[in-house]
DNA sequence: ATAGATTTTGGAAGTATTTGCAAGATAAAT
DNA sequence: ATTTATCTTGCAAATACTTCCAAAATCTAT
């Protein structure tokens, strides 16, 4: 790799996760922090990126126009957690459905490198491809629930319907021993064909989500594979989800720091 | 293999990979790489690439209609105005097409006052509504291309084939009194298929559109019902095609009352 | 076709740049 | 205030670039 692809590469990555640590950096683009440090400079220097202690952030973020990513700081680092340790449990040449929702735009963002085939119908997520040209990515038609940026209705449930996939990777509401549950109703008709597409399921669900009971029913706790979920996740549950033969997940920053393939 | 095609192939190899070391492009052509830097040094003084350290990168992926760029001021007024004047040819609470491509984009920054019902296949444009919920927007689905961020593919086809709209608000590479033509071969079908699902059709073609030839034709005059253009577009050819029963539109300040761009 | 001239090619030597590491300095965290 | 993590600076090794030269290929004229 060259230097100026490196360069650019820095710029792609943080045009995709805002704000990336040195270790982060360096490991995407398989160079020493010394080399993402001065290549930093020169970008900071361009004017095309910020420097901070620790890491470095992009000026413009030009995924930014939605009311979806809005500045929840507080649960950022545990979904982004959780978007690490889930994008983890995805091989290479996978393809992989991507549920709407926050949590899993945050595995989006890891995801660059895995997984060459994403089907979705959340608009920022496909933003977030929009540009790499490492990922082929399809969007599902319909039509677009304006706050959220998904897509909706009878042709995204057709679209879906239509599809098999390796892996989907789904948000919900809550999660209870009795199922899965989610608050949006117009989702729910999308989400079925998801499940029914995809070969294996994992939910992405922060500690929020667990005991709490939402007004739809998704699927039982039989057709999930794996959750993947935060530290402060409830113990006696996920202890309760593994009984019932569900892997359960736990991201951590230990964990996430840990080894390298 | 001569020189010349050995330059050729570097200069496609770069076009699909935008980087490359010079061992990498040294072992694609066969060559030594200090024949690699050498034939790199000429096709810089073209203009065609440029060198960096370790390899080289294309200087540009070619311009056009198409490529949405963020920092795009080039004929920015004169799109604006065409936007204007052709989203003042809409009426409230139509069924309209949008096309992908840079001057139909400025056409939907004014069409959300008109509450219209839109379909498109840009994500562009798609984001441009997102959050506006005044506007029903319908996106086909497909595969996202990169660069340009439209969806292209058989699924994009299908969608705009069952579909009905009252107007089609279309791009195109050139127009000539042969007919309308388009560089992207990708684009043609679904292109086509917006033609039809559509009752009326208007293009939104600035005067850089005027006598110009792409590789894949479109469609004939005989479908167009509108053009609207800028105030730069050749006379005699704007007056031939009104001739042949086209309805041409020049957009120019004096229509739109002053506002800043 | 052949000998000589010209251009092109591949490599070598020397110079310049880049990279990764280490040690001291500075900023954040507890 | 102390500890930890991150940043800067300087340096040596690695890598890449330029210039030059000889061999190979191509062209030219007889």
């Amino acid at each position: 790799m060259t230097a100026d692809e490196r360069k650019h590469r820095i710029e792609a990555y943080l045009q995709r996760v805002e704000f990336a640590s040195l270790e982060e950096l360096s490991q995407h683009v398989e160079a020493s922090v010394s080399t993402v440090r001065r290549d930093l400079s020169v970008l900071e220097a361009a004017g095309e990126l910020r420097r901070t202690h620790g890491g470095a952030r992009i000026v413009t973020p030009k995924t930014d126009e939605f009311a979806f990513s809005a500045r929840d700081t507080h649960q950022l680092s545990e979904k982004e957690l959780i978007g690490k340790a889930c994008a983890n449990l995805i091989g290479s040449n996978q393809s992989v459905i991507l549920d709407a929702g926050t949590t899993v735009y945050h595995v989006a963002r890891h995801l660059e490198e895995k997984a060459p085939q994403i089907v979705t119908n959340s608009l920022p997520v496909a933003n977030l491809f929009a540009s790499a040209n490492k990922v082929e990515v399809i969007l599902a038609g319909g039509v677009i629930y304006p706050r959220l940026g998904v897509l909706v209705g009878p042709m995204t449930v057709e679209a879906f319907s239509k599809m098999r996939a390796d892996v989907a990777i789904m948000s919900a509401g809550g999660i209870t021993l009795e199922g899965v549950t989610n608050s949006h109703t117009l989702l729910i008709d999308i989400q079925r064909a998801m499940l029914k597409a995809a070969q294996k399921i994992i939910f992405c669900l922060d500690h929020s989500k667990f005991g709490r009971q939402s007004v739809s029913p998704l699927c039982g706790l039989d057709m999930v594979d794996t959750i993947v979920t935060d530290n402060r996740a409830p113990h006696e549950l996920v202890a309760a989800l593994r009984e019932r033969g569900v892997e359960v997940v736990v991201a951590s920053h230990a964990h996430s720091n840990g080894e390298e393939i």
